[in-house]
DNA sequence: GCTTGACCTTCCCACGATGGGAAGGTCTAT
DNA sequence: ATAGACCTTCCCATCGTGGGAAGGTCAAGC
């Protein structure tokens, strides 16, 4: 199977692939004699579980050790379920964020007529710069 | 003032005031005899609106757009108002997908028992590829 | 004077993940 | 044989920030 071939099997982009072996999340491809990348249904399989993950929201890193972990049989659940919740821990606390983000602008954006005038309670508070270090 | 006192005044580095100044998001700086950057207080003080947007996750190039409308005196509101919800809108969007990866991932977290043992509903899950596209 | 240390300058590189595109080789069907 | 679709590697761009090199400048103390 040819690297396009598996990006359509897999819904990872060809160039992503490549990039994903450059960073050592899949063992090198085999090589066929015209040094095209030769990959199998396995390969396949890594792809899509790597796509899943990325879809969740893990990084590479956490993915490559989640593979590690997926390909070693003898692995105890443990470690998966813990690199998992602090992946939850990492993405609650960037939604904590972003929710205060979005109701301090939510509540300027009420505060603000948006008329034709120049008086903008949004623009007042930036300057104002009520939220120092 | 130099550089580095309004990095200290303002909050955002040295090294960001030169780059914010780079991508056109400042007014390249007054220089002195000795090519210094020289800094006033209204300066620092759209440092301090520039830090404050960014702190509420806007990107420089709606920064860009807000700052330009706060120098413009005779803007309307509207405009500021407009860029605003758009932001609002699309941190909610990300809130939301953030969500439903965390809420995937503390189910599978709950079916992991999280033992010594190698059965891990969140490997098995994430193999199975339940979420083509 | 001269040295030291803290500051400034520009320039390049790195991260994370992805995509664009160039330049060149290979396959397949007509 | 030639076209077109595929493959290869390599470099560059994004976005915002930081690290660090190499070099110029200022202030204080000897």
């Amino acid at each position: 199977m040819n690297i396009g071939a598996a990006a359509l099997a897999s819904g990872v982009t060809a160039k992503s692939i490549r990039h994903y072996e450059s960073i050592g999340l899949l063992r090198p491809a085999e090589r066929r004699a015209n040094a095209y990348r030769d990959y199998c249904e396995r390969d396949v399989h890594e792809l899509r579980f790597i796509k899943r993950a990325r879809r969740l929201g893990f990084s590479t890193g956490e993915i490559g050790a989640l593979l590690a972990l997926w390909r070693d049989r003898a692995r105890p659940s443990r470690e998966v379920r813990r690199i998992a919740e602090r992946h939850v821990a990492e993405l609650e606390a960037r939604i904590t964020e972003m929710q205060a983000m979005a109701k301090t602008l939510g509540a300027l954006g009420d505060a603000c007529c948006g008329d034709d005038r120049p008086d903008c309670p949004i623009l007042d508070d930036l300057a104002r710069g009520s939220g120092e270090d």
